[in-house]
DNA sequence: GACTAGATGTCGGGG
DNA sequence: CCCCGACGTCTAGTC
């Protein structure tokens, strides 16, 4: 990873135009060639930056840094004053293990779909349709089809996406009727109502409760 | 801006749990108090980073770093050793200026919605509904009222945004019937026939072109 | 503070 | 590759 504090401006072209004019920043290139431009400020989102994969052509003379990528896509920094340069080897990084996000979530309530509804079997995981997979596909008690939609937060984007998986399965003879059951952690009143209006039921579940009671194994860490 | 090269592990507990084995890794943190970890591949996002407001309280003699922020959310970097750390001052950065953004596409074709359809008229940008403002409302040459989603790149979220407005606007005896009009630069094949289902017309536009006619006064830079 | 919608979103998985 | 959906999304704007 090389690290260059310098006084630049900078010119982004591809999906946008957008222009930083100089000042005093952190330009960072690592290992497999993405360059970010960072200010001493503002959440962890560079100024501005190029993925790899791309190409870095460096005009000392000029101090023009250009990098381009395969989209026509191109990255221009102007360096007026070089303040810092170093170099780090680092290594290749093990990597982040997570814990507690949806398909963790959806797995607990797979391995038991009565949190959601008494009397609640499982058929299928990422049941398939035309437009994606439907998180869970159950019966109820009574055989009846239930297509149930999990996230972490529950907003109205959630309540559209079931909306649409409830459209196409009840376009399937064999499963018709079916009715949806939107679950999450935390669900806002707006998506709620929203819900209510399409019929479809909300249930709130306490991912600690769930975890509780899971078998040891499917723990991460 | 504070750099920091170190072998470190890293927990972050919060929204979920996440850990980071230990590796050599870089460490920003700044100005705002931003603190951000690196590894030396991958775009720009961090591997573990708390965002301001928080709270930074080093023990050194421990090597441990402890971020906390207000909603109770920590971050825990455990320095096992320090290869580099170094300081910079950089000054408040003057921002980045940007052009081709939606909004700047939504201006243009307010400006002559012909764009979009023989004999648009517009009534309103940002026409205000219940559920949030509509990005066009025009009126076709025989007066009747047509909604328009403005969106640099149409997907299926966008169709499902407008499909909302247009329920809202519908209800609304002074408009009904509305039409709707998805306009984007580029529309993916899945929100296009998701349009057709519900009887909205796709329009694909060109940024270039609209910019080529437009007064010179609406560019930015 | 809640809610909405944009973003050079980024990232990962599946076909 | 594209398509799709999750994300500690983040961020800006409005109410």
């Amino acid at each position: 990873m090389r690290l260059v504090i310098a006084r630049c401006s900078v010119d982004y072209q591809g999906r946008l135009q957008a222009h930083l004019p100089s000042a005093v920043r952190l330009i960072m290139v690592k290992a497999d060639g993405c360059v970010a431009v960072h200010a001493d400020g503002g959440a962890y989102k560079p100024l501005n930056w190029m993925n790899a994969p791309n190409r870095l052509v460096i005009d000392d003379d000029a101090g023009v840094w250009r990098v381009t990528n395969p989209k026509g896509e191109s990255l221009t920094i102007t360096v007026e004053e070089i303040l810092s340069d170093t170099t780090h080897e680092m290594g290749t990084d093990p990597g982040l293990q997570k814990d507690g996000v949806e398909a963790h979530l959806q797995a607990l309530l797979a391995a038991d779909p009565t949190s959601i509804g008494e009397g609640l079997r499982l058929v299928r995981r990422e049941y398939p349709t035309e437009i994606g997979p439907v998180d869970l596909l159950c019966r109820d008690a009574e055989g009846r089809a239930v297509a149930v939609e999990v996230k972490r937060r529950g907003e109205i984007d959630g309540v559209e996406q079931l909306t649409r998986y409830l459209e196409y399965l009840n376009r399937d003879p064999s499963l018709r009727p079916v009715r949806g059951v939107f679950v999450a952690q935390q669900i806002k009143p707006q998506a709620k109502v929203l819900a209510g209006d399409r019929d479809i039921a909300c249930v709130e579940v306490d991912y600690d409760e769930l975890r509780g009671i899971e078998s040891p194994e499917l723990r991460l860490f």
